[in-house]
DNA sequence: CACCAGTGTAAGCAAGCGCTTAGCTCGGCG
DNA sequence: CGCCGAGCTAAGCGCTTGCTTACACTGGTG
């Protein structure tokens, strides 16, 4: 078995793991830099930073301890960058989810942002678990990098939902607490997927993405 | 400094951590069983179970490194208490909420089971981080035992929403997923809660449980 | 008294950790 | 050719890890 392919690598290939940290040509640098981001966050999904040991990642990318060093300056390092480049994919996919669908209405346009992240979170949940869950891992600069990115997301959720409570379509009584609840319902989803059901990511999109505006549309039972 | 108040103990208590803890007399076994039982609930929410060591649990329950092996066989025996107990009081909350609304219908029924799990989430956050995120860290044979109550608790919303959608009351296109959706939400407000927002645990719960009627109720936009 | 189970500690073992150092190889360029 | 920087490794440093061992103290029981 040649270094490239080395142990653990084929499987994330498979996964679509591999095309997701793909590039413009190299802007992620050689191809062992990218090997090793690609086996950090299998790693890292797999038993979380703190289970996970350089030597693991190494291996996985078919180099010896100390390649990972020529590549990042720490663990933390190399766990940040797949941090940070992980949510600005995420944010740029909300974005652009949103923008498609032009001035069609809050309602069109909070259908569109749940179902592109919730089937972001599910096509990609490898990469979302080590994202999602490990930010306390981060230094606190590093995190508050990560957080502010996080900000921009609920913000755009926030915002379409106090759109509609001002266009009138929407029946959103305390627009935080929906904004949280539809965060957690989105984000939730890389914890478990895909070992619960058999949905595709496109199939838990629509779902989720109906449930949402099922919560804020004005309902019968107004009194 | 006395060693029953060593370094983060008292910090939780102030939290309601301990109280969580506290038991008939003590099927926990003697008080500094129970320490360290709280010293470790502490430490893993912070940390994660791979993050904290051993040291850091008996530090933090006033004993020396040795102290932890006279009441526990390792580690993951330690965890795996946590984890367990854990999970048969949320269940037990589910419960207990279910039952005391009587025969008062699906609605209510959903309504009071919500509105009782994601109060109980947020009270103890703490636990419920510890309990919710690192069960891949159990052994096979610990996870497969916490899996099954957790799939307790899944089939107790799962047939809330049955029984609603068979009495005509919900209008629920997809059981499986909105099961899955809300008990996300659910649960995902340990991994956040109390950072966003100032919301009581109670607050929540009724915040929770009344999105979860919306996303359950027949709606105008039947066609 | 002797004895013992229960509870605790001091010391330390083997293994693993993140990371560094010194030195190798190799392609490109004068 | 000689030289250089980039990529990589073998070896290993200092430290921490989970856990064990050998021993000490205590209160209750015969």
């Amino acid at each position: 078995m040649a270094k490239a392919t080395a142990a653990g690598l084929d499987e994330a290939q498979a996964n679509g793991l591999a095309e997701m940290w793909e590039d413009g040509e190299d802007r992620l640098g050689p191809a062992s830099a990218r090997r090793l981001l690609v086996a950090a966050v299998d790693a890292f999904a797999a038993r979380g930073y703190h289970g996970t040991s350089t030597r693991d990642i190494a291996d996985r990318a078919g180099l010896s301890p100390a390649g990972v060093y020529v590549h990042f300056a720490s663990k933390e390092d190399l766990f940040f960058r797949i941090t940070l480049l992980g949510h600005e994919r995420t944010l740029h996919n909300a974005v652009t989810a949103v923008q498609s669908v032009g001035e069609a209405g809050p309602a069109r346009r909070l259908h569109a942002v749940i179902e592109a992240q919730t089937t972001w979170q599910a096509r990609h949940h490898t990469t979302a678990r080590v994202v999602e869950y490990d930010l306390p891992c981060l230094s606190p600069e590093h995190y508050e990098q990560v957080a502010a990115i996080r900000r921009k997301i609920t913000a755009l959720v926030r915002g379409i939902l106090n759109e509609g409570v001002r266009a009138g379509v929407f029946d959103v009584p305390d627009v935080d607490g929906m904004t949280l609840a539809l965060l957690s319902m989105v984000t939730d989803v890389a914890r478990w997927y895909p070992s619960n059901g058999r949905q595709s990511p496109e199939q838990l999109g629509t779902l989720y993405a109906d449930l949402a505006l099922r919560m804020a549309a004005p309902h019968s039972s107004d009194s």
